[in-house]
DNA sequence: TGAGTGAATTGGAACGTTCCAGTAAAAACA
DNA sequence: TGTTTTTACTGGAACGTTCCAATTCACTCA
């Protein structure tokens, strides 16, 4: 029982008010939107224009709902306090938004629980694609929903382990990188190496210690290893025991940067001169690296070109059913500094 | 034209097909996903089932455009590298999730214009919620969008300028803070403490100002700053200048952490002892400062608590419409570790 | 027994897009 | 000139939910 023309409308305009107001039909409307070439120029202004005139604003659930694609890309990440996947994520998100991606942010905390609750969430967002750095544990149950899901999933720097485990998994070459650092440490003089940090089992610590073992192997010494969480705290508890255990040490690889700082301030402390009597190399490069005391040698694996390539491989997936390749190690590099100078 | 019963469906389950499986109808089971009390225990247990039975998954979009709500809050950024920033978006997307929603990341990385498209993205996600610490620039046209949308928005840390802005903004008590920290340190003996770092002529940067320059004014000292950015190199950098043009400076109040652990890493080089020679206090209470050598005051702003508030609040004003109060001060607190004792 | 009540359930109409098959007009061709 | 091809546009039917008014059913009570 609408009485007379409302000046005002309650609703936010859809395309049909978008279409009455240029004089065209609401699939041309939809036409423009999807940047269709068949709509002549002057009809594409038209309706440009159209929409600006009466504040129109896309509803992508409505498209969603649709077509079946939501623009949506879901970024799982065990720990986001730890700024090397910070760094990833804030990158990775710049470079989807560019091509017209929203990315969809979840914590798993290293909770594998949560874990399975933040893809459930996702997938009933109905994401077109997964990116996952994965927590350990309750690998079977994480699986089973995404593959149920039937999205395109990409697994980044760590990978769930099981027969059902099919998604792509793309990670920086750790093996290498920690051979580099045990070579580097030696080229430099040091007599003895430990590796430091790293929760043991886990295939990131086997694989970044494995470079390092492979080295010592081939000198014929005794790898020295003290494993444990990958934290600032460790390093910095840590290393005065290593030193009582193997006085002999004067160089030392750690799991992580974080590690390495804690390693750094612990040594500061105790007026150990790094750089000189001990020799460190961290892994992954963040930012604070460079403005530690001294600046930090580390293993970079180059993040910004880690998480474009990232991007562009989900982006490919979804956009043009390429499928990217099973396993995928990018180039790691070591960056040179006073710690290990 | 189906022939025959078809033992693999080519689509997702629907709710169409959890009712037909339990034996009630769709609106039933529309019911139970809203967890309606209305509902027997019995058909609720049965339509559970089969849920699981079928593998149904939930579709949102369908949700979200027939109730214009979906469960989703952007979360805007300035600067997701900065750890601050990081600690604050990983608890609130924590928070979030255990209320149900999920949360929409977008670093506008300090640029205006990015910034109007992330945020028009959102919106056109149709996100029921906003919470963003704004870059600076460009606020009237963020905030015409914000407007428009006519959602719930809540700026933190930072606020938009402009008449135009009545979203409530909550952030810590910097003011205080920074009066907290200049008066334990002439507490502790300091006879000239200086600001360092913070872009001139910003709001944080005045207001992380203002109590130090409201005790020198009580005092009757003659102020010492030197603004810059916020970063690590910043406070690397300067502390010689400052040494230089003002060899009597025996304290420093940061801009932030970052600053002053830059400050802390330029000391060590340098040979000036912090906490005796000199003694510093920083600002947000980062990780980091309890790991630094020597560990960092610092004006903690509760991040856990802040990022619970704030996630309760924007969820009391999307689900019981309280709007929060216009402007709200969260206490701050000073944390003293060996760089000021 | 019949009316009245309340609890539990239901079918149909939205929500705002995209997709599809089709049409009208213009252009190209024989 | 008539036929085909091409270009630009169109109307209706989906997509999977939620909402609403309506209905059924089992009770209670006079």
């Amino acid at each position: 029982m609408e009485s007379g023309a409302k000046p005002l409308m309650r609703h936010r305009p859809t395309i049909l008010d978008v279409a009455k107001q240029a004089g065209v039909s609401k699939s041309t409307v939809s036409l423009v939107l999807q940047g269709n070439a068949a709509v002549k120029e002057s009809t594409r202004v038209a309706v440009r224009k159209a929409m600006a005139d009466i504040g129109y604003v896309y509803n992508r659930s409505a498209a969603t709902l649709r077509s079946a694609s939501s623009g949506l890309i879901g970024l799982v990440i065990n720990d986001l306090r730890n700024p090397f996947f910070t760094e990833f994520a804030a990158l990775f998100q710049m470079e989807l938004a560019r091509h017209g991606f929203a990315t969809v942010l979840a914590n798993s905390d290293e909770d594998p629980a949560l874990q399975v609750q933040m893809i459930s969430s996702l997938v009933e967002h109905g994401v077109s694609g997964f990116i996952i750095s994965p927590s350990y544990g309750g690998d079977e149950e994480a699986l089973a929903i995404l593959n149920a899901a039937q999205t395109p999933t990409m697994q980044v720097f760590r990978s769930l382990a099981g027969p059902e485990c099919h998604h792509p998994f793309i990670a920086p070459d750790y093996q290498h990188g920690s051979q580099l650092a045990a070579e580097h440490l030696f080229a430099k003089g040091r007599k003895q190496v430990a590796f430091l940090g790293g929760l043991e089992g886990r295939p990131v610590t086997e694989e970044r210690m494995s470079g390092y073992l492979q080295v010592l192997k081939k000198r014929g010494d005794e790898p020295i290893i003290l494993t444990g969480q990958a934290t600032r705290t460790f390093g910095k508890e840590t290393i005065s025991k290593l030193r009582q255990d193997h006085p002999d040490v004067d160089g030392v690889i750690c799991f992580n940067d974080l590690v390495a700082l804690g390693v750094l301030s612990a040594c500061a402390e105790e007026g150990i001169a790094v750089g000189a009597d001990l020799k460190v190399v961290g892994f992954d490069d963040i930012e604070d690296c460079q403005d530690s005391y001294p600046p930090l040698s580390s293993i970079s694996s180059n993040i910004p070109e880690f998480a474009k390539a990232t991007a562009q491989q989900i982006l490919g997936w979804i956009k043009e059913d390429e499928k990217p390749k099973p396993l995928v190690r990018s180039p790691v590099e070591l960056i040179e500094r006073a710690s290990s100078r």
